[in-house]
RNA sequence: GGCUGCGUAGCAAAAUGGUUAUGCAGUGGCCUGCAAAGCCAUCUACGGCGGUUCGAUUCCGCCCGCAGCCUCCA
């Protein structure tokens, strides 16, 4: 029984898709002209856990994301860059695909690009026109009319006479009204432009989304996600226009993820607290973004800083070492209470950080099998790993994780082997010597009951 | 000003009208040549003031503090 928090009626609701068995979802992207930060990967990183768990259950998932490939700040910083705006975009979103394959998202099934989506935008636009709920402005822009639309301000819980409009923007005597929001732009000299039943220009943001996701999904679709950020003025105008247009229900469900934050403001472009994925790459690996996003709930804030990635890693680093030197059976039956465990806390509106203490439940069982009952570790270790790789993590071996860079893996061998040796004749003073010398290079070494002699860098 | 939402132990983060969250850190023990890892035990909580209740961190009201949206933003 998965329930879900609507943003629309402001409650968790039993999740009922429109199709038995089968979920629409779509999620807002990336508009790429630049790389993509620690807020732009919790995005992805939420909306991929809830796509897998979606398709754990057993529905069929289309799961849409789309590419916002043609904005005034893609045309703005084309220019600055003096390349074609094309070229930008192509780079940024290969960039993008790179940094997602990194945090383990799988693909979404569509990826719709505002540019491939012209026809059906205008043909939105001419429609909305048709129904009067869109004008022509003085200044040639097409408009959306907002007071046509009765329920303008339901998702948002705002009202047009609240909104005090031109308090914080200069009005735009082209429009009607001053909440009126730009469908179509004319195209200024040199700038990408389509031709349309109102001369060469290009669209507005929000009729892209409304156009591309309409068109993926259908008229009426299951889930639409996006950040917080984005439920006013953006999914209160795509609600206007797909309603307006079709005269349908748009969207069942609306979620909304929290911010990333960093020292308690929210992480934007605007106000430059922006750490890009790739650069938190170079210190950290991929897997432990992926566990430090996942270990709060989706829609709470979260806060970015150093020392919440060395937790994550130090978290990471307990699962992962419980299940080193086990050899796992990839089709082994789950252990049935500790999957019943993680499907409840999924169950509840994904709340991922009760699955992970599910997980680190289980990880302290499976370190007691180790010692007090073998025959259940097998399928202990099985059971971590297939939960936790319903949440993207625990995929590679522990090994690998643990050791983290390759670089000199062989001379550590060679001294742990010198050390080994050691302790044999009883050396301790020479042993110690070693392992502090690997200490000094960040490499802990853990001695086993059996002999050996495991590492892993700090 | 309007509209959302939040305030949990040293840090992070959940649930819950009465009972162990979980991870890191601390303390005591087991294990170890000594460590590390692991295991066992254990100390630190629910912003303030009222109300409802046999009982409230959990429900309601007010206050204080914080964040977000009302312009582009994931």
């Amino acid at each position: 029984m998965l329930k879900i928090y609507n943003t629309l009626t402001r409650k968790k609701e039993l999740f009922q898709p429109r199709v038995a068995g089968k979920v629409g979802l779509y999620v807002c992207g990336m508009t790429v002209y630049d790389y993509c930060h620690i807020g732009h990967a919790r995005v992805m990183v939420v909306f991929d856990t809830v796509a897998r768990y979606f398709r754990y259950q057993g529905y069929e998932l289309i799961y849409v994301r789309n590419i916002t490939d043609i904005d005034d700040k893609i045309i703005k910083r084309a220019l600055e860059n003096g390349e074609d705006y094309n070229q930008l975009t192509e780079r940024f979103i290969d960039a993008m695909h790179e940094d997602e394959r990194a945090l383990s998202v799988l693909p979404p099934d569509l990826e719709p690009r505002a540019t491939q989506s012209i026809d059906a935008i205008i043909a939105m636009v001419n429609t909305l026109i048709a129904k009067e709920l869109a004008y022509v402005g003085t200044n040639g822009d097409v408009f959306y009319a907002v007071t046509k639309f009765k329920d303008y301000g339901l998702l948002s819980g705002k009202n047009l006479d609240d909104l005090q409009a031109g308090e914080r923007v200069d009005v735009d005597l082209a429009k009607r009204n001053p909440m009126d929001f730009v469908l179509w732009k004319m195209a200024k000299t040199n700038e990408p432009a389509w031709e349309s039943p109102w001369g060469l220009g290009r669209p507005g943001w929000h009729i892209e989304c409304s156009a591309m996701s309409t068109c993926c999904l259908g008229n009426h679709f299951d889930i639409h996600g996006g950040g917080m950020d984005l439920q006013f003025p953006h999914h209160e105008n795509e609600i206007a226009q797909s309603e307006g247009a079709t005269g349908e229900k748009f969207v069942n469900l609306w979620m909304h993820n929290g911010f990333v934050r960093v020292d308690d403001e929210k992480m934007s472009k605007s106000l430059g607290n922006f750490f890009t994925v790739r650069e938190v790459l170079k210190q950290y690996q991929p897997e432990i973004i992926r566990f430090f996003i996942l270990s709060s709930h989706y829609r709470s804030p979260l806060n970015y800083s150093d020392e919440q990635l060395n937790d994550a890693s130090a978290a990471l680093t307990r699962l992962y070492t419980a299940l080193r030197g086990v050899t796992i059976v990839t089709d082994t039956v789950i252990e049935e209470t500790y999957k019943t465990r993680f499907e409840q806390a999924m169950n509840d509106d994904f709340n991922t950080p009760v699955a992970l203490a599910v997980l680190f439940d289980l990880a302290r069982d499976l370190n007691k099998a180790k010692t007090h009952e073998p025959e259940k570790i097998s399928v202990l270790a099985a059971s971590l790993q297939q939960l936790a790789g319903l949440l993207g993590i625990l995929h590679q071996d522990a090994d690998i994780f643990l050791k983290g860079s390759k670089a000199n893996d062989q001379k550590i061998d060679q001294q742990i082997q010198a050390r080994l040796d050691a302790k044999k004749a009883k050396d301790w003073a020479l042993a110690d010597k070693i392992r502090n010398d690997l200490k000094q290079q960040g490499v802990i070494l853990e001695d086993s009951p059996d002999g050996t002699t495991s590492w892993r860098r700090e």
